[in-house]
RNA sequence: CGGUCUGUAGCUCAGCUGGUAGAGCAGCUGACUCUUAAUCAGCGGGUCCAGGGUUCGAGUCCCUGCAGACCGACCA
């Protein structure tokens, strides 16, 4: 017997295949398939009363059937949602032969197949509106038992919630969980959301390598390939920000970069190796009006996603309606940490990081320790979006000095929920300063600091041609996702989330 | 990396102080031409995550491993 891989179920599916091709059936049919009206949409027109609907044609995947001799009840699931289908014999079978009925619908179909069917709508006496079925074509056959969740009062039965089968096997959960189906649907709306915004302004859409020689923009720890032809060793990218400012210095006003970044570092609930990034850089602005551009994104994301800026998150609601509370952080530590931290020492730091309880290690140097100190202390203060301007020259390299506040970078951080959720700056365009922030990261790195960024000596060539005074931002948008839609975690907003590889069990 | 918990039929889950497995759904056979967690009668289905150990005997106890969840650490 074939019993070592094969279940019961599917053995039986496997037979039911061979029984359909020997009635001549194709269960795969090659043809295209005229469907011209969806499920959802026949339940929304539907007026009682009126000879509405005809004549439809619609296809999806059998999710239940009810079968009573003569004539059946089955669910029809296309991507709209779900439609109860009647299945008469004498209706689907008006000669002699009742084969199609008694064998194929009957015995030889099974939940999971993917059939198309032709009718017209009615109202059955319990109330439901519901296709009789004149014509039924088998689509697709279904060799793998699907997991069936029932529903009575809006209660679900045997809901298949096991994360490992949800994110490994996310088709599964996309046909059986619908507002799975949907999550994904308001990701993407949240992208064309942001990208109607940027092209009413005149900005490009551009691609940049993910393949770098040299990984800059951020400071992370990298994916790290092999070319064999050049034979080199390249980088998988960790941020786009110095691809998208060469392109501002080519001319553009501004540009805009949907990418995947990858970073070799821890995974959880809200990290994954690889996830998207929103960057944006825009000519003759700063980090002033950067704040506002933020604000405009998130009011018209939210507005389009919900219809309010009102967002619930967790035991929160966020409101994303500008404009949103802007704190130097230095304020915010004073505020919420009960440090002043304006005239202090790198040794002074330590101390008030000992006294607080919080690990800091010798490579630190003074911008890492205020950076921890904000992260342990304040962050988690900040449920509703607020700004955390002006952040140490040291820990970034890339930013423009503040016009006025020495040692200070012109740089926001926005903080929802506790999160980082966007990450912005005037633009830094001096290159000799921009070369001497390269070296000070060497230094950094020589020091023991892993994560401090290479130099790139072409972007610097690039900033020594000019490039405008510019401001940039970056949005996470899987975390961006995450708030919009109230998922905890990552996992949730991606297809298919990194996952350690099957072992031999499931082929 | 540390702590807690989990892994049993296609799916959701029971299985007490050790005695070689059970329910509902799904499946199979039959009945039923407006059902809706359809119903009724009957039937089959298991590498109890893997490997080792204790024991006369292990789904159950012990060890190791694998996979997952949660919490912490590290990490933006």
């Amino acid at each position: 017997m074939t019993t070592l891989h094969i279940s019961e179920q599917e053995q039986v599916r496997r037979q039911s295949l061979e029984e359909i091709r020997k009635l001549g059936i194709d269960p795969y049919p090659a043809a295209m398939y005229p469907v011209n009206i969806s499920a959802t949409k026949i339940l929304t027109d539907f007026r009682d009363g009126e000879d509405n609907f005809p004549d439809v044609c619609l296809a999806g995947r059998i999710m239940s059937r009810r079968i009573m001799g003569n004539a059946s009840f089955a669910e029809l699931m296309d991507s709209s949602g779900r439609i109860q289908i009647y299945v008469r014999r004498d209706d689907l079978c008006p000669g002699e032969d009742k084969t199609l009925y008694n064998t194929l619908f009957k015995k030889l179909l099974d939940i999971g197949d993917i059939i198309g069917i032709r009718g017209f709508a009615f109202r059955t006496q319990m109330g439901e509106i519901t296709i009789h079925v004149k014509e039924l074509t088998l689509l697709s056959k279904s060799l793998r038992p699907l997991p069936v969740v029932k529903e009575k009062d809006g209660v679900l039965y045997d809901a298949v919630t096991d994360p490992e089968m949800r994110y490994r096997q996310r088709y599964v959960d996309l046909i059986i969980n619908p507002e799975v189906r949907e999550l994904f649907r308001k990701r993407t709306q949240i992208m064309r959301s942001m990208r109607e915004l940027f092209d009413s302004n005149g900005y490009l859409e551009v691609e940049t390598p993910i393949l770098q020689a040299i990984p800059g923009g951020a400071a992370a720890r990298p994916f790290i390939t092999h070319h064999n032809a050049l034979d080199i060793p390249l980088y998988l990218r960790i941020a786009d920000e110095l691809y998208l400012k060469k392109l501002i210095v080519g001319g553009y006003d501004g540009v805009y970069e949907f990418s995947k970044d990858f970073r070799n570092e821890g995974m959880d609930r809200t990290h994954n190796p690889e996830f998207t990034v929103m960057e944006i850089y825009v000519a003759y602005k700063d980090y002033n009006w950067m704040m506002s551009f933020t604000e405009q994104i998130l009011e018209k994301v939210a507005t389009d996603l919900h219809g309010t800026t009102r967002v619930a998150l967790g035991d929160h609601i966020i409101d994303y309606k500008p404009p949103y509370r802007r704190i130097s952080m230095t304020d915010a530590i004073k505020e919420y940490a009960g440090i002043d931290i304006t005239e202090m020492s790198e040794d002074d730091l330590r101390k008030e990081c000992d006294a607080a309880g919080i690990g800091h290690s010798p490579s630190m140097g003074k911008g890492k320790l205020i950076d921890l100190i904000f992260g342990e202390k304040c962050e988690h203060h900040f449920v509703q979006p607020t700004f955390i301007i002006d952040y140490p020259q040291e820990t970034s390299p890339l930013t423009k000095k503040h016009r006025h506040k020495a040692g200070l970078t012109e740089r926001f951080e926005l903080i929802v929920n506790g999160k980082e959720l966007a990450n912005a700056y005037s633009e830094l365009n001096d290159p000799i300063d921009q070369l001497e922030r390269f070296q000070e990261q060497m230094r950094l790195s020589e020091k023991g600091d892993d994560e401090a960024m290479f130099i790139d000596m072409d972007f610097v060539r690039a900033l020594e041609y000019g490039m405008p005074p510019t401001s940039g931002m970056g949005i996470g948008m899987d975390r961006l996702t995450m708030f919009m839609t109230n998922q905890p975690s990552i996992q949730d907003v991606l297809f298919f989330p990194q996952m350690r590889p099957e072992g031999q069990k499931n082929t």
